[in-house]
DNA sequence: CTCCAACGTAAATGTTCATTCATCTTGACG
DNA sequence: CGTCAAGATGAATGAACATTTACGTTGGAG
């Protein structure tokens, strides 16, 4: 099979999706043109259509990797902490918010704010284009399983009030989440710290002592 | 001056808005042509130019439209309430996203889930656009201090935990705002009883006798 | 070392779309 | 009522763009 090594073509394929999520956080999914991704890869017009199908490709492969990249963190950390707190899910699901670059699944580093700001934009996504919806709420739904989960556990361990339906708490977790995103995305929220402590004070009504900002 | 009547050109560009904003709500900005509103508006492709310079300023108008009528009830209730806890707000601000139709500047009743799903994706546009940047920019800082400062008239009731920073208080709060708003747009939230109970349980620790479920 | 399928290139294609314009229609003022 | 500037029309324009294709290039299997 005389075509490209494995590795090689899989590398190429990488390149070019870094490309595109530079061009897609820059100027957003329907300001990109296939030729600037090809010319921000250094490529010709053409060649991303032997790593892609369509743009729609790369746009569904950048958004499923954004919200793998950011959630996956959040996702590990519910479902190893042992009997986590309301106030411990968010401030371990802010963190990932805090960092500057994350690995991909090859171990190549990918900065934060990029996937940030795909993120933001793949939200539009969801709204009408199925494939996009379809994984985001799968991806979505995985998510919030495994905060309701750790909220069951913190329920049990007598972290976590019993009176609160751990559905609509996982929600409203993925929801701060969600917004404080958001405002580090587009809304100049550029300052992290603090936010642990005040979520502390406000649901336990105390501050820590040995607080856990970085 | 035989031009139309100002109450009937107000009329009309109000009417193209609306065509828009059901054109860009269904299909998103980008998927949405200048035909398709003219067409939806029921009106010839060269119409909306009488009342929009470009499609960008459409873009824009109905941006600062979903915005403005999501957040102005928030920001009126986080003025006029007389020192609210965060249950208060937040439960305030939740109240905002239930609602069937809102009504706009001149009483004609707009749908709230054509304004969530334009206001999702005007975050995208932030990201990338200056004029609706600048716009989102000032009508977010404004609900921001709003609650800010009924934080801190909380904070001097006694309701409101000193310890905490109401800068960073009124970030959250804003936070699980767009993200249940988001939610509710993209992620399949459609049932919104039970929030305001579950915050007066995470962040008073009890659940209060005389619900205001609704 | 050779060969050839896959790779890469860049121009071409066919379509879509925002915007304009020549022309007709309308409605409010005198 | 008649006038005429503004409103409305819809075909025309020109640019942009996703995708294709015809052709040259190359890397690795044999």
């Amino acid at each position: 099979m005389p075509r490209i090594t494995p590795e090689r073509r899989e590398a190429k394929r990488a390149h070019i999706m870094a490309a595109a999520r530079r061009c897609f956080s820059r100027d957003g999914f329907h300001q990109t043109s296939m030729p600037d991704i090809a010319a921000e890869a250094g490529v010709s017009a053409g060649a991303p259509y032997r790593y892609f199908a369509s743009k729609e490709e790369i746009i569904l492969a950048i958004a499923a990797d954004a919200f793998r990249l950011i959630f996956d963190p959040v996702e590990q950390l519910a479902a190893a902490a042992d009997a986590p707190s309301v106030a411990d899910l968010v401030a371990a699901a802010l963190a990932a918010l805090s960092v500057e670059t994350v690995a991909d699944s090859a171990g190549r580093p990918v900065p934060v704010d990029e996937l940030l700001r795909c993120a933001v934009q793949t939200w539009s996504e969801v709204l009408r284009d199925d494939a996009v919806r379809s994984r985001a709420l799968e991806g979505f739904e995985s998510v919030r399983r495994s905060i309701a989960d750790a909220l069951c556990r913190g329920q049990t361990a007598g972290v976590v009030p019993l009176a609160m339906e751990p559905e609509r708490g996982a929600r409203m977790v993925m929801g701060l989440l969600h917004g404080l995103l958001l405002q580090r995305a587009a809304f100049d929220l550029t300052e992290m710290t603090g936010f642990d402590e005040d979520i502390r004070i406000l649901l336990e009504g105390t501050e820590r002592p040995g607080a856990s900002s970085r």
